[in-house]
DNA sequence: CTTTGTGCAAATTCTTTGCACCAAA
DNA sequence: TTTGGTGCAAAGAATTTGCACAAAG
């Protein structure tokens, strides 16, 4: 446990992040938990430990994460954001079911290359695909 | 004018979807502004035509059009949902500076191929860049 | 001390819902 | 006359903002 402490803290640093209880709760979350989540999810599982926690530091929290591009917001569900820590290119697949977001790994790699088109400067690509999980699909 | 309501209607038809004033005007605006537009824009134009024309309305049909296949709807602006009558495989480009949505058909065609993962039923793709376009580069 | 972070409450924004009225077949 | 469409007002949900207090250096 206080090696994963050391270990969010030390990628809050890589980020130049200035680390506080709550930053470092909300990284180690992430990094443990790589199920893209909510505010609300990481809210809900870190009140216990910290019972004065409140939503709307997960927010600036997060909001700071993603300025210094420690984590990646996904778009890819409509209803909240959703915080990705691993900003390797990857794409995503939301079940329609369960809600659930998966990283999807094994896709060719070409489609993370990001074209070159007069007119535009590309930042940042994001690739979702929606349906159905074996779970849902009985 | 009237030309552009016959293929609005027409459109409808090929989806099942019983017309009426307010969707042959919502589904001609799309016809006629591929902007991506949002429920607000399209409120916004459409309503000095038909002045009690309500956004419940909009969203009412923009959800009907949806669900019948009639337009594609774009999770690319966290902010708000954004539709698309063009329903063929194309990425789309939003621009930071101002907040324009572009479509990029210039794209290496491989990159729409639907994958086949084990575990996983695909319905839909979307492919999203974000970045700075030339108006807004300076 | 001074700066920065936290968290409550309120405000804002987007979208959906309940329900009464209107329109078309 | 019956079914479905429209639109107002209200509710709901996600996120942001203003501000006072706490923490850290």
């Amino acid at each position: 446990m206080t090696k994963n402490i050391v270990q969010a803290q030390q990628h809050l640093l890589k980020y130049s992040i200035k680390p506080s209880v709550q930053r470092i709760a909300v990284m180690n979350f992430l990094l443990n938990n790589k199920i893209h989540p909510t505010v609300d999810e990481i809210y809900i599982s870190l009140s216990p430990s910290i019972p004065t926690l409140s939503k709307t530091t997960i927010y600036n929290t997060l909001n700071l994460f993603a300025e210094k591009g420690a984590v990646r917001v996904l778009s890819i569900d409509e209803k909240n954001a959703r915080y990705d820590v691993d900003i390797s290119a990857h794409a995503h697949f939301i079940c329609k079911g369960c809600g659930k977001v998966h990283d999807l790994t094994d896709i060719n790699p070409d489609i993370f290359k990001i074209p070159e088109i007069k007119g535009f400067s590309f930042d940042s690509a994001e690739i979702s695909y929606r349906g159905t999980c074996s779970n849902c699909m009985n």
